[in-house]
DNA sequence: TTGACGAATGTAACCGCTTACATTACCCCT
DNA sequence: AGGGGTAATGTAAGCGGTTACATTCGTCAA
């Protein structure tokens, strides 16, 4: 029953009638609850009750100039991380009174910034962007949206206002160690999309070679085009065809890393004897897989949650927490693909 | 530039006193161009551009009694079935003047109602809900949203207003039959979830065997936990102890097929001569996987894309299509898992 | 010439809620 | 008893658009 005779939704009004009070009295009732005597607050509840009222968000946004959903903005919904990172974000949420608008840039910063310009018009209560990588134009607008903005999936110096994830660079370096702690002296590097974070990586991965005086040689085998299963296994075959010495592969993600053991698998090459295979992000298959396969694990979903919480909190927080960074970490979960041994 | 001096967001009116006509006709141009003069219409377009003028969502669904958002109900946000079909939707929506407004129900029948109710606050442009398993107050609600309403996932007798989908019975006795005539005579089932939706599909497995004359003996083995690349190892493992005649599996999706798959190479069962493998969906990694894994694509991308335009043809038809009810099909892809020859 | 008419634009009410300010009713003090 | 507080509620002005209705103006037929 929210409709009432005419059919049309069930307003404030009429639960003001209801009760015999003015809207007014409503409103505060709901958003001040504590300028409200009890008497009356217990009477309201009755009436939004049984006459089964729900506010209409519009008419709160546009009066109160400020709205109640956080505006999200991923670079990708077909990825699995960035999944995670929205089961976390609406796990958050829920049972609060905010909602999530969501946007996809495509990994285009420009789109990015124009889905920025467009949420802001929202005057949302909060913000979550994708990494550091922002247009010039797009920092700008974050710097003065006029509400908490956290950036996810990464760690660094400046936050533009709060900050939740890891260092990707710090991950790669931990994961490719963990290949030449396995005994390995070739390793190589499976990268696709290549966007900014997955650039860190490889910064990462090149600058742990190199601190172990280790020479890349031609085994770092890197693509623009979108990661996916069968693309891990193209590359490994075209690694091992420019570099046959390599004999350990860090990849980009667990989809690379997955269609590489694939591949290997194809051509007989005893993994992790012959081949060790570390991925990234270990989704929930990596411990699955015959043979398991080692992974970088990252807080993904705890990401998503983590930042719904900083907004929430910045948002009743008396004392702004401006330039807050979470460094969320990340663990190696060594398993058979590179348990090599020696 | 899209905030004035005093760092407000630019309004309609300020583009109408910078053309000097009345906000009215700023409107006007806006959402009906036709009614206004060229000569004005550029005027307002150029103030527009150099203002960085944006409508202001809320103010407009206020005053039109109509949002410009499509409400949209999935189950689960991790399940990559879903993504891809919100992958389909959003991509169905860019570009037009629509949002998109996502809720999860987590499979929950009553949190897929209340979701319902609450963003039917909103008067959606149209409103995207899974599958046909609502509840009756649900049902209700939908009957008289005010709005397009396409159901997907699903095909179905009695579609509320419009329908997108397949059949996941037809899907499910394809996909056993297709073992049958492979040469495989004692077929089993693993399931997760067990959703109304998969339940249809256990329904058309049992159909087959039965309309094959095969007993189905012991070898339906369901849980409702959630499905995972883990857990199809799990249920394999449990299968094969309670049915060890099993010589082939029909997996209620590609995680359990896969699971299942890396089960039987830990146990050393050769694929496809002693165990064949069928998925449901046909994930990217089902034709990378070693061996490549047999599945039922399903057009889940299209799904999306279609909802969306069935709502965005509603809108602009003249001839609402109500009962509309569109079949998408499917395809069993054959692969290596589950040739056996005779 | 004049009045009817249609196209283009303006005027103002309204959408449902929030909130600053005004009002009322007590209560406590002096 | 009268005055100043304070707590609880009411009044009304928006928030930024949309849209029914009014107005203006040029065109054209009688």
């Amino acid at each position: 029953m929210n409709k009432n005779k005419e059919n049309k939704p069930v307003t404030m009004r009429d639960v003001a009638q209801e009760v015999g009070v003015s809207v007014a009295t409503v409103s505060r009732a709901l958003r001040n609850p504590e300028v409200v005597s009890e008497a009356l607050k217990s009477k309201i509840a009755a009436a939004i009750e049984s006459l089964g009222y729900l506010p209409d968000p519009a008419a709160r946004a546009l009066a109160s100039t400020r709205s109640d959903v956080i505006a999200v903005i991923l670079p990708s919904i077909s990825n699995n991380v960035f999944a995670a990172v929205m089961d976390g974000i609406y796990s958050a949420v829920e049972g609060t009174r905010y909602s999530v608008q969501l946007g996809y840039s495509r990994y285009a910063p420009l789109s990015e910034e124009n889905l920025i310009r467009l949420f802001l018009r929202q005057r949302p209560a909060g913000m979550i962007v994708t990494g550091i990588d922002q247009t010039d134009a797009a920092q700008a607008l974050l710097a003065d949206a006029g509400c908490p903005v956290v950036q996810v999936m990464e760690t660094g110096p400046a936050p533009h206002d709060l900050m939740i994830g890891f260092s990707h660079y710090d991950a790669a370096r931990a994961a490719t160690a963990h290949l030449i702690e396995q005994g390995y002296r070739n390793p190589g590097f499976l990268g696709a999309r290549m966007d900014p974070r997955t650039q860190r990586r490889l910064h990462g991965f090149r600058d742990e070679l190199r601190a172990r005086g280790i020479d890349e040689g031609r085994r770092v085998h890197t693509t623009t085009r979108p990661s996916s299963v069968t693309l891990g296994g193209h590359l490994l075959a075209e690694l091992l065809g420019v570099a046959p010495e390599t004999d350990a592969i860090f990849c980009i993600n667990d989809d690379i890393a997955l269609g590489a053991m694939f591949e290997a698998q194809r051509r007989n090459l005893r993994i992790p004897d012959e081949l060790g295979i570390c991925g990234f992000n270990d989704m929930e298959m990596m411990g699955a897989a015959e043979p398991p396969i080692t992974s970088v694990r990252t807080f993904r979903r705890e990401m998503g949650e983590g930042a719904v919480q900083l907004i929430l909190d910045a948002l009743a927080g008396d004392v702004p927490e401006a330039g807050k960074v979470v460094d969320l970490g990340f663990q190696i979960m060594p398993r058979r693909s590179t348990m090599r041994g020696r």
